[in-house]
DNA sequence: CTGAAAGCGCTTACAG
DNA sequence: CTGAAAGCGCTTACAG
């Protein structure tokens, strides 16, 4: 078993600022001014330890400079699900403000499970990221004590932190879903449903506090039956929205909790031979290509992101340490499926 | 000026193992044994340890460890734009593999800008990842030479290097295109269109070539102004459509080079009074949906992640050095727009 | 303008 | 079962 002398060239053996202090013929401290740019360096002095960079294809191991620093000028970002397109424009947000503070981006998905996420987080606090951008997944985030005492900033985007004090930034999911149902009812609908996620994610609670408000608001009763909330797969979308949309009084329009659900939706409704009216929370690729064009609650993915990326590096920038919460607008786009009147 | 002296908490006051050795009263190895969970350390010591480390908020500082160790137990990967819904399940895709590896992802966006990707890549280098997947926006990784020379495992993905020599797992372009082509030949059409991606990205090179291959074995001639190629912003999209479509003998189909492309021609197409047959590269979300249903040549997206990042893991563990090429074969799903007969 | 020494917080290689 | 010493590759704080 002479196997067990494997290479392993791993990155053991990288030339160090040592080796190109030697191959220069100076002192490390001359090699790391040169490295990082700071002054005080003869020209000629800095062009030999240019070439020995060179020559011995040096690149400087930002694990020893962090040990040392204390900043690692990156920052984690975990979220529901990278594949999701509601996350994509939040993560390129998150990552230009990270960009235009010299700090990379360390991300990963929770899928949605709370173990998952802290599992995660705690792995970013172990890096130690400078900051965390995080859309929880769980409803208890006192795990986070120690690190947020330590100095990690973060913040919390789409739903807000569980029994702890940290920034927040939403959007609003109650006045948005209210909105919604709202422009259902201005169009005649008295029997409306509403299709959610898991109701222990706080947008899933927020949207359907905003439907029930709106009914409430026009007198109109809310039947368990109209209410379906659960996974956004698919297949439990689409049993639930057959089933409110049968017996002997099925509702003239829905109400969709987001856009995985929505899609789902718009799918059932073309299998139909009458027409139901649809409003969904989340704009989404081609909803204005649809016949009809599918009308929404609009949220700014983008504007989330930036917004929590940017009150991140305010706070690494010494902003007070008082837990601030944003909310940000919702808008209603027009397009069609919203202004169906009710069938028959 | 007393300002200077600011908190600056950092990560400076965390406690270390020394702190968590000196509370529990015993060595700094028995500390790291019990956080690492090695051997060797007797019921009652392990527990005095635990304590101490709970009291004390302590969290292990990796980037010391990885100092030491040599990995980092982190993947980089590097793409055109996070927001791209084609990237989302390639991403995913490579999270999951790096998961059941037990790293992390680090990531950033090129903007399609080389620049900007080497940037990147070099930045991850420094960080010391142990391997990187990247989706080039440039065309020449010599610069990537050092780093490969080092151990740092490389994998392309979508594109091939430029000018080194390393692994790389792409879609069949040329063969999906021709296939794509050769479909709308097959249903009447003789005047095609192709509107694709800037010619330097070798994926849209290579799906024009598919589509002259197709035009040249039915014996079909290729007008200059059938061919656009260029940035797939919306605006520039839409006038070369315009433009394809317009003329004396306007084309009777168009073959869209990918997804952002398509999802343009489908509302220019919307807007016109004849019937225009379209295919096009890459399968998007509610395709089936459109009226007509969009023909595509789908590539699994996630296929190509997971490929790579295995490919990355594997050569991690020891694979050969010679560098592998990865074909995936793409897929035409009929769905109408492609089946349209020539108008007039 | 330049550099030697100490130290960041861990793990490794040993010794007891 | 336990721990003291050395070292990973940088930066910091000083001294010349």
């Amino acid at each position: 078993m002479a196997e067990t002398a494997r290479p392993e060239h791993r990155y053991g053996n990288r030339p160090t600022m040592k080796d190109v202090a030697a191959r220069a013929g100076v002192g490390l401290k001359t090699v790391s001014r040169v490295v990082n740019g700071e002054p005080g360096v003869t020209p000629d002095t800095e062009r030999r330890v240019q070439e020995a960079i060179e020559a011995l294809g040096f690149r400087r191991n930002d694990s020893a400079r962090v040990l040392r620093k204390g900043r690692t000028a990156s920052i984690g970002l975990v979220l529901e699900d990278l594949a999701d397109p509601f996350y994509g424009p939040l993560s390129r947000a998150v990552e230009e403000v990270a960009r235009a503070h010299g700090a990379l981006l360390i991300n990963g998905s929770s899928a949605e499970d709370p173990d998952r996420e802290q599992e995660l987080v705690l792995a970013l606090c172990a890096r130690r990221v400078d900051g965390l951008v995080v859309i929880p997944a769980g409803d208890d985030h006192r795990y986070l004590e120690p690190e947020l005492k330590a100095g990690v900033a973060t913040v919390f985007v789409d739903r807000p932190a569980g029994r702890i004090d940290a920034d927040v930034v939403l959007s609003d999911n109650f006045g948005g879903a209210r909105d919604g149902v709202a422009h259902l009812i201005a169009h005649g609908h008295r029997r409306i449903g509403f299709i959610g996620d898991q109701p222990r994610i706080h947008t899933a609670a927020e949207r359907l506090r905003g439907y029930r408000a709106a009914m409430t608001e026009a007198g109109l009763p809310v039947h368990d039956s109209w209410v379906s909330l659960g996974s956004t797969a698919p297949e439990r979308v689409r049993s639930a929205a057959e089933a409110i949309l049968s017996g002997p009084e099925p509702v003239t329009a829905i109400f969709a909790g987001n856009n995985r659900v929505t899609v789902t939706v718009v799918r059932v409704l073309a299998d139909l031979d009458r027409p139901v009216a649809l409003v969904g929370f989340d704009d989404f690729e081609l909803a204005d290509m649809l016949r009809p064009g599918v009308t929404v609650i609009a949220q700014d993915a983008a504007a989330l992101g930036r917004t929590a990326a940017e009150r991140l590096f305010h706070r690494l920038d010494g902003a007070p340490d008082t837990a601030q919460r944003f909310e940000l607008s919702t808008r209603l786009i027009r397009r069609g499926s919203g202004e169906l009147p009710p069938a028959g």
